[in-house]
DNA sequence: CAAAAGACTTGCACCGACAAAA
DNA sequence: TTTTGTCGGTGCAAGTCTTTTG
């Protein structure tokens, strides 16, 4: 539950405006973009895009609504406006600001399409919580975190500006616009990256998209469903988190000094007033755009608040019962609790399952073939066989590292002396075949035979699917050890092709309650490797990785479990609180730029470009990786400076994907990276003085806890937040998802959130180029008749050379202008769906985004949650059903 | 202090179910 | 009905960052 509610919606109205700005434009480009990739053969497909149109509503559940509102609350509450008016302000401009580059143009961008997809769904889990026990203790009720912060932000203000914060994008186009200006304001630290965000929207609106198909009134009526059911079933019970580590949070050990302290800290220096006035001393970067500000809202709103608690309180019940379990712990727990400072203790009591284990190899039969001729294996040979016939299709094939390596492995496992002396004499394609046909047969099978399978599944994973802890039942993440495979690595991996050995109960590690059973194992005869009982981690098991055995897969709870609520919590919190620190670091790191000291010129413009790229802190890798690069390991030859002061980046980022940008950035960062290159080679390392410990080590001393990837955090939820606030303008649910979208989109782009083409991209585009050509005869056809028509004579036949019937000018008319809207309409979800075909929105929306901005913006909106946030999200983000509707990040 | 260990988050592809379109 | 396209969920690779070791 959590949901209550009740929000109360409000109208909206703000915003208006908007406006503006115009130009920036992001955009990518990418095509080439990933290369690596591996594909795999055809089968496949997927594409996506956006849009569903239909969305929704459909779709088999229900949906469930969680938190919105509740009928009764209804009525706009007239406050918020207050709020949001602010916000609008009028100026902005888009800003782009100095360091902003900003991409090309391409101002074609087009708005998105209407509605996402994401369905409702709802109903969360529901779970189930029961269980009982004790322990318990848990305090309940999450909301604590608002308090603090709240004050705080809300102060804030929001505001503006932008920083410009550049798009990355990859984007070939090199140059980009920017505009610079630079303005005058106000600061804008806050301000994300892009802020900017082109109008589009407003466009769109106006021009009103949907109605496309069907049309649905709008979207939900005007008036929201409510959702009608209950939300509550939604989110289970599970335990609150425990508040007082959301305030503590962060910082671990050290509790004392640096907790206490930011926190305070902030208050006071920041904030307030640096938005005011400072700005200017905001560092270059910031200062630009857009000017101001405005947006206030703060205190009013606030206000508002209170209500929702409820929820949680009534939810729990809970603990206390249950069987089993052991006392002992009770007691245990209970002093732990008032842990609040404990430390690193995760959990106090811990029961699960264990793992479940991937069925022994069944052998086939099926021979293959060794320079033509049928070969004998043994059923070890013969899966390891299967592995590599079964990945034919794939681009692993064009790999000579990934052959090779399978075949040193294979070959240990056939021995000197086998018939198989080497792979190119190899035919694996009887193999392959039976494979197709398998899966073919599969394919056919009855939609019973289908359930029946699936119910069996399931009933031999259930009881490894939960967890119980601290008396709470929590789903368990990855509950299934690894088959045996073939290793598929990212990109150029040096290892990919090897075998990934089989995991036995050997090799695992368990984790659980000292009072817990321990869980029997799966196999018999065999026994697990360890049972510990350290309550300072969340992993239920591990194993050591067969293809790095200095590395662990850890077995963990699932993302809907309070746990990982929590931390995720604690992450957005510390990001929240990176806002009232962002001005005074970007000025020092400014500052820096000039320092005579190298490794603080190299801290200050690594840290700028993580800041304003949104780049990864970049950590070493070894030479058994793929070769791909981050901030503080990016070579010389990834920059390129094109005069007079723009940086064109070229890079293998995180699983291999490319990044491509082009940025215009302050000539003192131009310079800084100019003197960096010089007298190296392409590959030498840029930031030959740093690496990501020195620098986050520098971070921590600008504020607590404060690491490089809490940039990309901030950033993108700080970007969404802007985006929305400015960017949401009255109209129908349906609109309202769109200006969603396309910040979600700017997110992904900023954070280079990409997926690779469907294979079926380019029909679906053609298709839809035929069916516009076809609605444009349509057109033409249409004013022959209108100009016949208004000189009094009939039309002409149609294509079947059949009479048409006879309609007055005003008619055709109006058929004219109905076509011109789907045309439109049908050119607008083109560009979207091309636009995006490169673009990852689930990502940030999973990692990035402050779930709070969300759902407070749905309350504030009356966008029903489950249009955003799918089942699964639902759950992930139970802990922020209730955020107050003002929040702001 | 640097390297190794260890723990946890992030990220893309695949896959199957379910729809929508043909 | 068949085909095409979405979407959620899973799988597991690949990062980040912290802690421990030597």
């Amino acid at each position: 539950m959590a949901v209550q509610a009740s929000t109360t919606p409000k109208l909206v109205n703000n915003f208006d405006d908007d406006d503006d700005d115009g130009p920036v434009i992001f955009k990518r480009t990418n095509t080439a973009s990933r290369q690596n990739q591996v594909n795999q053969e055809v089968k496949k497909q997927s594409s996506s895009t956006l849009n569903g149109q239909n969305s929704n509503a459909q779709k088999g559940k229900t949906p469930v609504p969680s938190s919105r509102a509740s009928p009764v609350k209804s009525p706009p509450v007239s406050l918020k406006p207050s709020t949001s008016s602010a916000k609008v302000s009028p100026v902005r401009s888009p800003v782009k600001s100095p360091l902003t580059s900003s991409k090309p143009l391409s101002p074609l961008y087009d708005r998105l399409k209407r509605s996402p997809q994401q369905n409702a769904s709802a109903a969360v889990k529901e779970e189930v919580n029961i269980i009982k026990d004790s322990n318990g203790l848990k305090i309940e009720d999450e909301d604590s975190e608002d308090d603090k912060p709240l004050s705080a932000r809300l102060k804030g203000n929001a505001n503006n500006a932008n920083k410009g914060l550049i798009t990355p994008k990859r984007d070939s186009s090199p140059v980009s616009k920017v505009n610079v200006k630079s303005p005058p304001e106000d600061s804008d630290d806050e301000i994300p990256l892009s802020s900017r965000f082109p109008k589009s929207y407003g466009g769109t609106s106006g021009g009103k998209p949907f109605d496309s198909n069907e049309k649905k009134p709008l979207a939900n009526g005007g008036l929201i469903i409510k959702d009608k059911q209950q939300k509550s079933s939604a989110v289970p019970v599970k335990r609150p988190l425990d508040k007082a580590s959301s305030s503590a949070l962060s910082s671990a050990k050290k509790p004392k000094v640096s907790g206490t302290s930011d926190v305070k800290v902030k208050q006071v220096t920041v904030k307030p007033e640096q938005k005011a006035g400072d700005d200017d001393h905001i560092p270059i970067a910031q200062r630009i755009k857009k000017s101001a500000a405005s947006d206030n809202k703060s205190s009013i709103t606030k206000t508002t608040k209170v209500t929702k608690t409820v929820s949680t309180s009534s939810k729990k019940i809970n603990k206390k019962s249950k069987k089993v379990m052991k006392n002992s712990q009770y007691s245990k727990s209970t002093k732990m609790l008032p842990s609040s400072g404990d430390g690193q203790k995760k959990w106090t009591t811990l029961v699960h399952n264990g793992v479940i284990f991937p069925p022994a190899y069944t052998p086939h039969g099926v021979k293959m073939l060794y320079k033509g001729k049928q070969v004998e294996l043994s059923p070890e040979q013969e899966e390891v066989a299967t592995m590599f016939a079964v990945m034919l299709d794939t681009d692993y094939m064009q790999k000579p590292k990934f052959k090779e390596n399978f075949w040193n492995d294979w070959r240990k496992l056939l021995g000197r002396n086998h018939v198989i002396q080497n792979l190119d004499n190899c035919d694996f394609k009887p193999i392959y075949d039976w494979h197709q046909e398998q899966k073919e047969k599969k394919k056919q099978m009855t939609s019973e035979e289908k359930k029946a399978l699936k119910e069996d599944k399931l009933k031999q994973e259930e009881k490894y699917m939960w967890a119980i802890v601290d008396g709470v039942k929590e789903k368990v993440g990855n509950f299934r050890v690894e088959p045996p495979a073939l290793f598929r690595g990212r990109g150029e991996h040096p290892k990919m092709g090897k075998l990934k050995k089989r995991i036995l109960p050997s090799d695992i590690t368990i984790n659980i309650g000292k009072d817990a059973p321990i869980p029997e194992c799966p196999i018999p005869g065999e026994s697990w490797k360890e049972v510990k009982h350290d309550n300072t981690v969340t992993w239920l098991a591990f194993w050591n990785d067969p293809i790095n055995p200095k590395e662990f897969k850890y077995v963990f709870l699932a993302a809907s479990s309070s746990l990982k609520g929590q931390s995720d919590k604690e992450k957005y919190e510390k990001a929240r609180k990176l806002k009232d620190y962002i001005h005074s670091i970007r000025a020092a790191y400014t500052k820096d730029f000039t320092a005579k000291d190298i490794t603080r010129r190299q801290i200050a413009v690594a840290t700028y470009l993580i800041d304003k790229l949104a780049l990864r802190a970049g950590n070493e890798k070894d030479d058994d990786e793929a070769d791909t690069v981050g901030c503080c390991t990016l070579k010389v030859g990834n920059v390129e400076c094109i005069p007079p002061n723009k940086l064109k980046f070229d890079f293998l980022g995180k699983d291999s994907i490319q990044y491509v940008n082009t940025v215009e950035v302050e000539l003192p960062v131009y310079k800084a990276i100019g003197q960096f290159q010089g007298g190296k080679k392409q590959s030498h390392d840029l930031f030959d003085k740093l690496d990501t410990a020195k620098l986050n080590a520098h971070l921590k001393e600008l504020m607590p806890g404060l690491t490089a990837k809490v940039f990309r955090t901030y950033n993108a939820s700080i970007t969404l937040d802007e985006m929305l606030s400015r960017g949401t303008k009255q109209g129908d649910a349906a609109e309202k998802i769109l200006v969603y979208q396309h910040a979600n989109k700017e997110v992904a782009i900023i954070c280079n959130h990409q997926r690779t083409v469907s294979k079926t991209h380019g029909a679906q585009m053609s298709r839809l180029t035929d069916k516009i050509e076809e609605l444009k005869g349509v057109l033409k056809e249409l004013r022959v008749d209108l100009d016949r028509a208004k000189k009094g004579k009939p039309p002409l036949k149609d294509s079947d050379g059949k009479q048409k019937r006879n309609l007055t000018p005003e008619a055709i008319d109006k058929k004219i202008a109905q076509t011109n809207v789907k045309i439109e309409k049908m050119e607008r979800d083109m560009k979207t769906k091309e636009d995006l075909k490169t673009v990852a929105l689930g990502t940030s929306k999973i990692n990035y985004l402050d779930p709070r901005i969300t759902v407070a913006w749905c309350k504030r909106h009356e966008v029903p949650i489950e249009k955003i946030f799918n089942k699964s999200l639902l759950a992930k983000f139970a802990w922020a059903m209730d955020v107050d509707p003002e929040f702001r990040f």
